[in-house]
DNA sequence: AATTTTAGTGTGCTCGAGCACATTTTTTGT
DNA sequence: ACAAAAAATGTGCTCGAGCACACTAAAATT
């Protein structure tokens, strides 16, 4: 049997008032002791749940939640976590919950910081933040701390012990993933992993699924590839691309650490196309265009709107439902191919 | 602004009382065109929802939904999707929701028709199905019907007008995912389809997949393969797999179109091991243990967990906050190898 | 012994939607 | 013009948790 008990049951079985069961079970005192035991009876026989719906009608505290992310604007990779936000805006409508997204210039810490300000300024429950800049980011914890502001951290992860939870992927894991593809379609020659990003910000991400990439490599001793490290910047990829090719003729592998296969794919239809195995992340339009031209032959899918919502979710949950929130949830590291793709772009 | 209007709210605004609002948003008619009129004005310019919380807090309906899928005792196959009916059960233990899985014998389509008899003696207000006999759950479902009991499928797919939604992956694109996969890794050769399975019920299952897997190849032309197909039956596997390994040595490949891959996998370990590349599906625990020792090379991930989590969860929310039940979810199909899947096994 | 203090207990309102029932207004019939 | 019927409208209770406040009873103080 799994009849609901309400708190007029328990009242009804122990013979006291509502009152008085309430005060047992949120610990509020002023309980003898005869009472609190015939409480505890009643409480130790049924299996008593409180009525989450009850007790969120009642409440009147809106929670307030703020999300802070780079501007899309700067770069569409963060586009699917506006919706991932919507959809938790969504979904949380009925409840008496504010979810507020800020946007910051990704290349400007200055931007990260006064935005922070703004957000400070409306004194929320909690902040989803996207910790782009280390040492700004830890600063900003620190004051989020003593306001007793809840933060949850997405995408990045960042290392300090006080970032309390975290929604994202294991950068490590793929970069190992992209290397057992490479190692699928190649079995020997040149290999160059690629970072480009504007801003060198993303380092540490970047530097992670480097190193994934080649401790694959490593662990499995496959001597017959060479791997190269190359950065680009927007402003000088294609010269410096174009010279990294011509002086390695046996290029026969591209591992792009950012959304920007596109970039080189697009290099590479207008050279000479030599058969070159390309594999990058994330699956922005124009990626998966690429991967339907067969030019781009794996994507890594980092699902960062699934990330955003959950990074929100886990918050609301906490506040609505008296979750906890998990210190860590790593999504899965999706392979897409140009035949399963079309499944996963929302 | 987006605030929140209530009820109460409304009739202010209208110069009305709450009772006349109420069968405004009802039509429940016994309103003068003056009242209807000047709620209606009201209803225009604010954007009305109605609390969620609120509408189930006071309904005392008790939603009963029942789910009928093979036992796991039968196919370890079907797990995952006890799990997934657990987690909706629990995220909606708050709601008047009573959820009950009925298990039938997948082999037996007495015991499907049986157990169909003992749920429609609980006179349920929704069914989710496992529609492994078609003409058996055609026939059901024009009961069902008659009863007006709502009827969701999932895992497979029945060509059938009464079926009015489905959660579940589309097969033949899993068959081309698989193909597409096999071709990444082999280059000539000849590729086996088997297909294993107790009964043959899943007969249609297993021939979207294959159909899907030769469709690839013959798009693409891929001349330099030739493609056999091999059924096998529990009882018989290893002698004629034997028989067909001898007949047939150069094999270089494997598609197999059920769960059942770890059977041939253990096969080939005992065997000389020929390198041959075995793609299967589902992350059962004997699988993932093949794919790990590099036997398997690649699973397909059918997601049961979730298509069973959705199946019910669409009910649900159908019943609690009115939601449409979707015609069709189509979930991704995954891509596992040994380098992604621990972050898929649940 | 009378009064104040305090520990313990119960009552009753709130949240918003929904709906039964009571009440008021309008219409119809004689 | 008046009663009866019908239509329209309003009132008030319910759901369960939570909490303020009122209340009772027992202990402490004068």
């Amino acid at each position: 049997m799994d009849k609901k008990y309400t708190i007029k049951d328990i009242a009804q079985m122990a013979g006291v008032s509502k009152g008085t069961v309430d005060r047992v079970l949120h610990n509020r005192g002023k309980v003898s002791p005869a009472a609190l035991e015939k409480i505890n009876e009643v409480l130790n026989v049924i299996d008593y749940e409180p009525n989450l719906i009850a007790r969120n009608l009642k409440s009147t505290k809106v929670y307030r939640i703020c999300v802070l992310l780079p501007d899309p604007a700067f770069d569409p990779y963060w586009l699917p976590c506006v919706n991932g936000i919507q959809d938790a805006i969504v979904e949380f409508k009925a409840y008496n919950v504010i979810i507020e997204t800020h946007y910051f210039n990704p290349e400007s810490t200055k931007s990260f910081l006064k935005v922070n300000e703004t957000i400070i300024a409306q004194s929320p429950d909690a902040v989803l933040l996207t910790p782009l800049f280390h040492k700004e980011t830890v600063e900003i914890i620190k004051q989020y701390d003593e306001l007793g502001v809840i933060v949850n951290t997405f995408n990045n992860e960042v290392e300090s012990s006080s970032i309390k939870s975290f929604v994202g992927q294991n950068l490590h894991k793929s970069g190992r993933v992209a290397a057992s593809l490479m190692n699928l379609i190649l079995s020997e020659g040149q290999i160059a992993i690629i970072h480009i990003d504007e801003s060198l910000k993303n380092a540490v991400h970047m530097q992670e699924k480097e190193k994934g990439f080649r401790n694959y490599f490593e662990e499995k001793e496959l001597n017959d590839f060479s791997i190269t490290t190359l950065k680009l910047k927007n402003s000088n990829i294609e010269t410096k691309f174009a010279s990294f090719l011509e002086e390695n003729p046996d290029l026969t592998g591209i591992f792009i650490t950012t959304s920007k296969a596109y970039q080189i794919a697009s290099l590479l239809s207008s050279a000479k196309s030599k058969k070159i195995t390309l594999i990058g992340y994330d699956l922005i339009e124009k990626n998966v265009n690429f991967l339907n031209q067969g030019l781009v032959h794996f994507l890594i899918h980092q699902n960062q709107k699934r990330q955003a919502y959950l990074g929100v979710s886990t918050l609301v949950e906490h506040f609505l439902f008296r979750k906890d929130i998990p210190e860590t949830i790593l999504l899965p590291i999706d392979i897409i191919n140009v035949e399963n793709a079309s499944f996963y772009v929302s």
